[in-house]
DNA sequence: CTTGATGCAAAGGATTTGCACAAAT
DNA sequence: ATTTGTGCAAATCCTTTGCATCAAG
């Protein structure tokens, strides 16, 4: 765990902030999670055996994020929060199900590979910098895939 | 502008809905602009000559989302819409400048072609159906790279 | 003792909702 | 008449901000 601390803890003093303990509380939960967290999602979790407040949350996942510790997705107008740093899966794309309306990491080193082609791509023809990528694939998850396909062939039944 | 309502007619029949002069107001400000609007852009646009409240824009363009007929994109928790059935680029890419802000179309027919190959790949290996897809990338549109380049080389020489 | 960080409560912005009324079959 | 849509205002949800206080060099 210190040794996680480090990088970070540099990148805090360029930007002249502290490491303090709420800080170091929140990390803690982003590193434990190994998937996207609502600020209510960290704040319940954090707020039990510690005292932080709601807006200290929102302000350190805004620093984390401006310093490329962590990732921000939006989905449906909710910020969401990934280590970015340290992550076992650095590039991913999520898929949100329409039916269940579960989100769900979708991370394969065939697909990362295209997008980095395709990234590389757009800047070339584009003349852009592109520093992220946000992809939110939208549809039905196996499970409900599958509840539907039964709910389907019941109706046919009738 | 009559032949375009025609299924768009339909759709709204399909789930009761009915379509009013406020939703032909709507649509006819989808159509007129060829590109993602958020909904105050298109209430203060259409409000000048029309009677329409905010919620109904809100309604309205819930319902015609949920029918395939807008596209809804969410960027830093704001959603803007876009005509989906009619357009001229249905499958398109957003570019956000962190610099300047804005948000730029990126519609190129090798890319879509490549995300309907990845979206295929998808669908087959983890077994899910998609039936939408937002991408976002995030970087450094092509006029603000210029501003920085000139800006750094203007601090070297200093 | 100065600088930045925190917690709290209040304010803010985007979106939704309750309700009475209007429109259309 | 019955059903659906509308406008308005109030309510709600997520997020940011102002301010007094706290923590640390």
């Amino acid at each position: 765990m210190k040794d996680e601390f480090i990088l970070i803890q540099k990148l805090l003093d360029k930007h002249n902030c502290k490491l303090t303990s709420q800080k170091k509380i929140i990390l803690k939960a982003l590193i434990e999670s190994n998937t996207h967290q609502s600020i209510i999602e960290i704040y319940d979790r954090i707020k039990i055996y510690n005292k932080v407040g709601l807006a200290t949350v929102y302000r350190t996942l805004k620093i984390f994020t401006q310093l490329g510790i962590t990732k921000e997705i939006s989905i449906n107008g909710v910020s969401y929060y990934e280590l970015k740093i340290y992550s076992k899966k650095p590039l991913h794309i999520h898929f949100k199900c329409i039916h269940c309306n579960s989100i769900i990491d979708i991370d394969d080193s065939n697909i990362n590979l295209e997008f980095i082609k395709i990234n590389n791509y757009i800047e070339k023809t584009k003349n852009i910098d592109i520093n992220d990528m946000n992809i939110i694939l939208v549809g039905l998850c196996s499970k409900c895939r599958e509840d539907k396909k039964c709910q389907d062939q019941s109706s046919i039944e009738e």
